[in-house]
DNA sequence: CGCATGACGTGATTTAAGTCACATCGTCAC
DNA sequence: GTGACGATGTGACTTAAATCACGTCATGCG
């Protein structure tokens, strides 16, 4: 049977030593993430500029500020583990204030589609906010991260006594259901070429002149909904195109408007 | 270049034209729905009854209803009929009071991905919930269809002062969005036969002993994210083996433990 | 330093699944 | 009846993309 594939993270030593066995690997990897996802460093007070840091909150007068920052909690994860399950007892409203978080389904094959990335300002762990009880994906600690929680009885609070956040965090969870639209589609519709090359413009950092995706091939395999091999065969195509460079754990895009999606450009097959 | 593929729908005749110009009847198509979608038969009243058939409003008092039912506008669209399309201005809020609404993804190359199906008593249209501004997605009617309209400026009136709505309506976007992480996981990890599977068991109508799909095989396919040649194969086989039997324009399941989805059963590789 | 480990490159092979090209049925309109 | 058309069945072919099996190259560490 076809189509088993990587395993939560960091699965080269496993690879090299069994394919077959890689459903088994797959089961025990969840469970000790499971156990992993209590082990936060810290747990500290936030700052009010901290929480300016991040766009929902950013227009909120200092006293709305402080009682946010009273009851909201600062964690941080090491790379790699998981901040929660697909599955779990939703609990509270995560946002990021440093690092990046992948969220991501995983099919009990062992398979992972990476839905989306979240970096620095992004809030996720919607489920609160909507009463749903349980989490529709799991969360994981692309790197070291550091994120401000606010937990569910303190959100309980807040949707009945200030409908204004309320509004703003609703807006961006319009967009998180947009994008899933979009991821739909992308996968539904699209070749595995154009699906890489559509995550590389997702996932680029585009402040600098030459914007960077800062992941392994691995990661944004998963991503595009395909395998490490594919993507590098892929990557080494635009290299040798000059599109992009490759770097150890990074590709430096050279040439953005070359990886635009094959909508925008009417018809790429040959004219004749 | 490969994967173009059903248009948005009856395409057997131009298929059976041209197999190469399909790109161009596509767009084509999408120009002409959108004069068809201003094509509604009626505008009429609403009975309370008939919001009480839809669950969101189930519960409601009947004060409330009144108040809805003021706003609130029936429409009939004929079977195909494009109802709004992605991209476009999002206005109101719609409830299906009878018949099927399809929600899809177009690509631009032709071809169509369905994300889901809408039946009775399901509501449609998130964006104005959100302060959306375009339509994630196309609505298109799978066959007569008649729906009730909440148009956004009475859905900007119920978010000030019904907050107790709202909060139904919005429990309801949380399974969307559970929903639309679950299609993408599908798409992305899963075989095209599983999805099928997936598909008929996502859309049976359960109310019988043996449940139908009331589906062709070309929409199922789009469901599915696949194309119509490999849904009648697959269908031969479950046919074969007994696990449904294939009528025009719809699917009876005879056993429908078999089509359950691969996670429930650990392993169906040979276990030696 | 050696060795484990994790990231990446690549050829060979396999196969799932899309494409093409017709054929077969109903049924509905005229 | 007889086209027309829409839904479906099917064989033959093609190919994108996954899998397998290694090899290379860094980096960290006891």
């Amino acid at each position: 049977m076809p189509r088993m594939c990587p395993v939560v993270t960091g699965d080269t030593a496993l690879a090299r030593r069994s394919y077959q066995n890689r459903t088994k690997y797959a089961i025990l990897l969840i469970v000790v993430s499971n156990v992993l996802r209590y082990n936060m460093v810290a747990a500290l007070q936030i700052s009010l500029d901290n929480l300016r840091d991040i766009p929902a909150f950013h227009a909120l007068p200092d006293e709305q500020l402080m009682s946010l920052a009273a009851v909201m909690v600062r964690r941080q994860y090491a790379a790699g583990h998981i901040i929660f399950m697909e599955g779990d007892q939703a609990e509270s409203l995560w946002f990021v204030a440093s690092g990046r978080v992948k969220i991501i389904k995983q099919s009990l094959h062992g398979r992972v589609q990476g839905l989306c990335l979240m970096d620095r300002g992004k809030c996720f762990g919607s489920c609160p906010l909507f009463d749903m009880a349980k989490n529709p994906a799991t969360a994981q600690a692309l790197n070291d991260v550091t994120l401000f929680v606010l937990p569910e009885a303190a959100l309980e609070h807040m949707k009945a006594h200030d409908p204004h956040l309320v509004k703003a965090l609703l807006h961006i969870y319009s967009q998180r259901l947009e994008h899933l639209a979009r991821v739909s589609e992308v996968l539904g519709a699209w070749t595995v070429p154009d699906r890489i090359n559509d995550s590389l413009l997702t996932y680029a950092d585009r402040d600098a002149r030459d914007p960077v995706v800062e992941l392994t091939q691995e990661k944004l395999a998963s991503l595009s909904g395909t395998v490490r091999e594919v993507v590098s065969r892929h990557l080494r195509l635009l290299e040798k195109a000059g599109i992009v460079r490759i770097e150890p754990r990074r590709i430096v895009i050279l040439n953005i408007d070359a990886l635009m999606p094959p909508c925008a450009c009417e018809d790429q097959r040959k004219p004749a």
